[in-house]
DNA sequence: TTGTATGCGTTATCAG
DNA sequence: CTGATAACGCATACAA
């Protein structure tokens, strides 16, 4: 490693004090005729700030800790696209937690004895451990998912999602409806509020509801159990995933329902037929929360804000 | 932000000057009494040094760069995942560059302000001046993807993927097969590298190759134009995505050629029929990549040294 | 406008 | 084994 040229090199090659240099950078007032000599040399010696130096300085730096519960999926890797987008200068410490809440907690103890400026949790799913260890550390948090009370939030308006769907699959007019859902205790956002809309459309009309997994696989043989015993001519999915599985099962099985899902995944255009599917755009949930953890960073009185972001549904081949 | 308690606080608390809390702290040689009562203290009081204070002194620290060209990718999740699995005190600090080569230079160059100990670049694809500015700053570099004689580097056996795809496909006897290759100066492991046994295969048989590009919707239009005017039997694709896009093509063009892919992605299990594709553990490469850092970042008169991964030809539906 | 002096939290040197 | 002190690079209060 090649010394860095410091503050002090500068100073001492352009005769001035290490204070001057230092005002010169952070533009405090400085004589023409020296801010013409330093413009040359630092340009000259290619000097860069030690950010150890500045950060130990002033108690604070420009990075923020960002939880993602996975990184193999499209909806998160566009909302840290989104949060990307709008960055000018800051630092995303991008930490995998593999949807293990264990890790999501050292994550988080790990990022604070790093001290970063701030917590942007994407697709929260927080234990009470979690949320405890959240507010004693005092930093700005954002966090994404879940529609927890206590925490500023950018969420999805899963309610909206829903009732667009439920409206929709009543102009399907369907004879027998298969619902995949999930447990509401993993992820009350989906495993509930999705379904509310769509269970209130379904009132009165035949159908069945199975309680499976995000996990292709297991959502795979989920579907393939209740279709073995029963004709669905509509399969209605917690998510794209999960109507993946469940074609596949109508693949093997020999049946053709139609279905819906809900996400932007690669998924939604790759499989055959091209799936309806209720979609939210993460990029702008990305930015969205980015806006949001810059205002509760830079003005820490702010009161507990809930962002609400809408999707819409996208008809393709899946249910002609 | 609460303040923290510091080295300092500690040797207040214990009535012991911070020197020799710091060498308790570091293994040093303390006396069974000291220790004891800075055991007690250091818990009670939750202390973790200050991250900054000590980089600055040491003037290194445990922090990697890593250079990601996208995130929407199972390749490379699963290569974060592999650093992530060996990893024990390092903190990755993950930029994506979207493909693009300038934002990889700011990034590049950002880290380096940053004084990252080191870089890690997934799926290089280096420009001059990229490469230029890696050497100067003199970082432990270790690159993935492309076979660059001057960095450690951690490359794909695409000459074997080639050869085995190669000797398979003699058995399947097509008619007429379709290559859907992308530029080798875009990519030469893939574009060069990942056809050379292919074509030794093909030698004498009826084909035509096409080059395409790595996004779906254009390889669906590239495999369109070709699949219109002429049938194919089998078509490989430089990956499954490329794939992907010509099934999408056969789709609409009622044909049903055989198909062989390359990767391991999200398609191959869940289009139909499910692929068959020659596939590399990218998991692995993120071990093997995260072992050749330390070895260089460790011990810096190292020889420059290439890691060869093999991968495996994963036979599915679609070649039946 | 400029320079001096001090401190951020830690580690390292060196004398006791 | 221990403690005083300096140093890492930077920013800032204060004095000039």
């Amino acid at each position: 490693m090649n010394k860095k040229v410091t503050i002090n090199d500068i100073a001492m090659i352009a005769n001035v004090a290490k204070s001057t240099v230092s005002r010169y950078l952070n533009g405090g007032s400085v004589s023409v005729h020296t801010r013409e000599k330093l413009d040359g040399i630092v340009q000259k010696y290619n000097y860069t700030p030690n950010t150890f130096a500045q950060s130990l300085k002033q108690q604070t730096n420009h990075t923020i800790g960002v939880i993602v519960p996975r990184l193999d999926s499209i909806a998160q890797s566009d909302m840290l696209r989104g949060l990307d987008e709008l960055n000018i200068d800051d630092t995303f410490l991008i930490i995998n937690v593999y949807q293990d809440s264990a890790r999501e907690l050292a994550a988080i103890e790990k990022l604070q004895s790093q001290n970063v400026s701030g917590l942007i949790i994407l697709t929260a799913n927080l234990t009470e451990e979690i949320r405890s260890v959240i507010k004693a550390s005092k930093l700005p948090t954002v966090i994404q998912g879940q529609d927890e009370a206590e925490f500023n939030r950018v969420i999805m308006n899963d309610i909206q999602a829903g009732k667009t769907v439920g409206n929709y699959l009543q102009k399907l007019a369907p004879k027998n409806v298969l619902l995949l859902n999930v447990d509401m205790s993993l992820d009350y956002a989906v495993g509930h509020d999705r379904f509310v809309g769509i269970k209130s459309a379904l009132n009165g009309m035949p159908h069945k509801e199975i309680i499976t997994d995000f996990k292709l696989n297991i959502a795979k043989q989920s579907a393939y159990q209740a279709m073995i015993h029963e004709d669905f001519d509509l399969i209605i999915g917690a998510t794209d995933r999960i109507v993946v599985g469940a074609m596949q099962s109508a693949f093997a099985l020999h049946q053709k329902p139609r279905y819906i899902g809900f996400g932007q995944s690669y998924f939604s255009e790759t499989v055959s037929p091209n799936l309806t599917s209720f979609e939210f755009s993460f990029f702008e949930a990305g930015k969205e929360l980015y806006r949001l953890f810059r205002k509760v960073r830079d003005n820490n009185t702010i009161q507990i804000q809930r962002i609400v972001i809408d999707g819409k549904l996208i008809i393709r081949d899946s249910t002609n």
